[in-house]
RNA sequence: GCCUCCGUAGCUCAGCGGAAGAGCACCUGGCUUCGAACCAGGUGGUCGCAGGUUCGAAUCCUGCCGGGGGCUCCA
């Protein structure tokens, strides 16, 4: 590892480790071994030094002492609360004790630490050399676009995410996408940060919807309209009149469906390891045997003559019904046995659902935690809608569905990597506005063409231009890093740092729209970067040594972008003239 | 009525316990130089309102106001 630590933390690790009074500083210690083994250590240097000095000084070190990178330059490249956090512990301000500490601090030699000062109500701020970045950028090339960013918090863990699960019984529309697109960068999110996942959708392949369905195709075959309550959209008709005469309609119509959704999740770049047939439970009795799971839990019983879930003793607003007077099971049923199914092939569970399903899961919870299982395992997450503009104008229908645009056409309007990036531009928490036109945009203005035409633009330099000169970019050991020293470059390789966090933060709290911010950000300071005179990478005026060190940057600063961009799903092309790209 | 998501710059949205942000729009400036399909600078905000918790609240809690979605022996 190429880090010359010289922290004399060290000291501390080695006469600590096994001695109790110093159990914080111990602590850090072991984290200090762990971030130097994943590459990235500036971080858990500067923490285990705060912890020494803090554990010197009495106190009692919080087991996350908080540090990060402030927004502001003038507050120093680190910065740490611990002085506030900690002040209740003894009298006097905050800043006082943050004056102790630093002293303290100002005794070892931390690696790159250039100046400790306090600021604020107590903050302690850091100052380092430039080291610490070129650091970064050497992690960056030995992890390479496979490895940068992934991590093993997960390892061991299974985990199941559904999405899509859609009625098949017709094409998916774009709020469908939303959903579909979430899923699959949440499930690609969870294996990078190490987990075993599995991206399943349902099919919702039995019940009346399906015979309604088949009623509205044998209606249309006919040359008739479908049926009070039937499918309407001119989908139906269309499908009707590929349908061959003596095919079963429902069967016939099921594959159909199947198939336009199967084109569009390909187009998207989705494939699901498992597709569950709802059928296939009842096959094999899997719905009786959670029903009789919940009997013999005595969390079952009848009224009305209709069987009801006992699910308001698990926070539910009211119980459900689970086979109805007609002895028809309800929705549910099925649901709840697919359910305990999957909680036996995987330790945790992620259902995507849309915001019309949101009051469906406390029953669900309910009815996980009737069966036994911990409702919390079960991580249900809600899109909320997407609403289609064009130009600024709502877009509402679409061309074979009637009243519903569909996923297909968002695909075919903008192409599939804009459409991914553009449904993960936004936290599904939030109504989103979707502007196909603006997604379609090859401008600056567009998130989607700015990332990926960063990313082109690396290539150019790294492969175009530097052929044009006859120059090839050598090993990382041989470049001297301290070349690089203009805040445009210094810049990427502070936001190269923050990308391993980031992929974890989003892969913890679901929310792939923070790795597409990160992704945004790091675009921007390379296009920044890229127009910065003082930066060229091919001039004239560079030594050798400055061109290779530029070379290692843009190296570095393509990884960052490649390897985010594929969690997300999202190309990385190698040139975006116009005429490659139509 | 109950549940839930949202309310941050003119617009679209990030940030969700630590020292208010991005893009667009608007104004100004920059192409004989790695792609100006670009870049830089500037204007612009009592973070819906009112309490509370905290050394510290856009961020957590409570109540209200406004908007979306849901409350079925539908799926």
């Amino acid at each position: 590892m190429l880090y010359p630590l010289s922290y004399e933390g060290w000291a501390s690790i080695r006469a600590g480790l096994d001695d109790a009074p110093t159990l914080a500083a111990n602590r850090y210690a072991w984290r200090l071994i762990a971030a130097i083994w994943e590459g990235l250590v500036i971080q858990e240097t500067l923490r285990a030094a705060l912890a020494d000095a803090g554990v010197a000084e009495g106190l009692d070190v919080p087991a996350e002492i908080g540090l990060e990178r402030p927004a502001n330059p003038d507050h120093g490249d680190w910065s740490s609360n611990l002085a506030m956090v900690c002040s209740k512990q003894v009298d006097g301000p905050p800043r006082d004790l943050a004056a102790r500490l630093v002293e303290r601090l100002g005794a070892a030699s931390i690696g790159h630490v250039r100046g400790v000062e306090i600021a604020g109500p107590g903050f302690i701020n850091f100052r380092l050399d430039d080291g610490w970045l070129h650091d970064v950028l050497v992690s960056v090339h030995e992890a390479g676009v496979d490895g940068y960013g992934r991590s093993a918090v997960g390892a061991g863990r299974s985990i199941n995410v559904e999405y899509v699960s859609a009625n098949p019984t017709g094409p998916l529309h774009a709020g469908h996408g939303r959903g579909a697109i979430y899923g699959d960068a949440v499930a690609s999110l969870l294996e990078a940060t190490g987990w075993d996942v599995t991206r399943e959708t349902y099919i919702n392949d039995r019940g009346t919807q399906m015979q309604t369905y088949a009623d509205s195709l044998t209606a249309r075959a006919a040359g008739e309209e479908p049926p009070e309550g039937g499918y309407m959209g001119q989908y139906i008709a269309d499908w009707a009149a590929e349908m061959p005469a003596d095919a079963d309609a429902l069967e016939w119509g099921y594959a159909r469906a199947l198939q336009d959704q199967r084109e569009v999740l390909d187009a998207l770049g989705i494939t699901f390891d498992v597709w569950f047939s709802e059928r296939s439970l009842v096959g094999d009795g899997a719905i009786e045997d959670a029903l009789e799971r919940l009997r013999a839990r005595e969390m079952v019983y009848e009224a009305d003559g209709a069987v009801w879930l006992r699910s308001t003793e698990f926070g539910d607003d009211k119980d459900r019904v689970l086979v109805r007077s007609n002895g028809e099971f309800t929705y549910l049923t099925p649901d709840i046995a697919y359910h305990a199914q999957k909680f036996s092939r995987s330790d945790e569970l992620i259902n995507v659902w849309g915001a019309d399903h949101h009051g469906y899961i406390a029953r669900m919870k309910a009815a996980m935690a009737a069966l036994g299982q911990n409702p919390d395992a079960l991580d249900v997450r809600v899109t909320q809608m997407v609403k289609l503009m064009r130009d600024g104008e709502e877009v509402k229908l679409s061309k074979r569905t009637g009243d519903i645009v569909e996923l297909r056409d968002v695909v075919d309007e903008v192409g599939a990597d804009a459409t991914r990036f553009t449904y993960l531009l936004q936290s599904v928490d939030s109504q989103q506005t979707f502007d196909l036109a603006h997604a379609a945009s090859k401008q600056m203005d567009n998130p989607v063409f700015g990332t990926q035409y960063a990313h082109a633009r690396l290539r150019r330099i790294a492969d175009v231009r530097a052929a044009e000169v006859g120059v090839t970019r050598g090993p990382i050991e041989d470049a001297d890093l301290s070349l690089l020293t203009q805040a445009r470059e210094l810049e990427i390789l502070r936001v190269l740092f923050d990308g391993p966090g980031m992929v974890e933060l989003a892969a913890a709290e679901r929310a792939p729209h923070r790795l597409v911010q990160w992704v945004r950000d790091l675009a921007s300071a390379v296009n920044s970067w890229y127009q910065d005179d003082e930066c060229r990478v091919i001039s004239e005026g560079n030594s050798a040594a400055l061109t290779q060190a530029r070379l290692q940057l843009v190296e570095a600063a393509r990884i960052g972008l490649a390897a985010g961009l594929g969690i997300l799903g999202v190309g990385a092309p190698e040139s975006m003239w116009m005429d490659e790209a139509e």
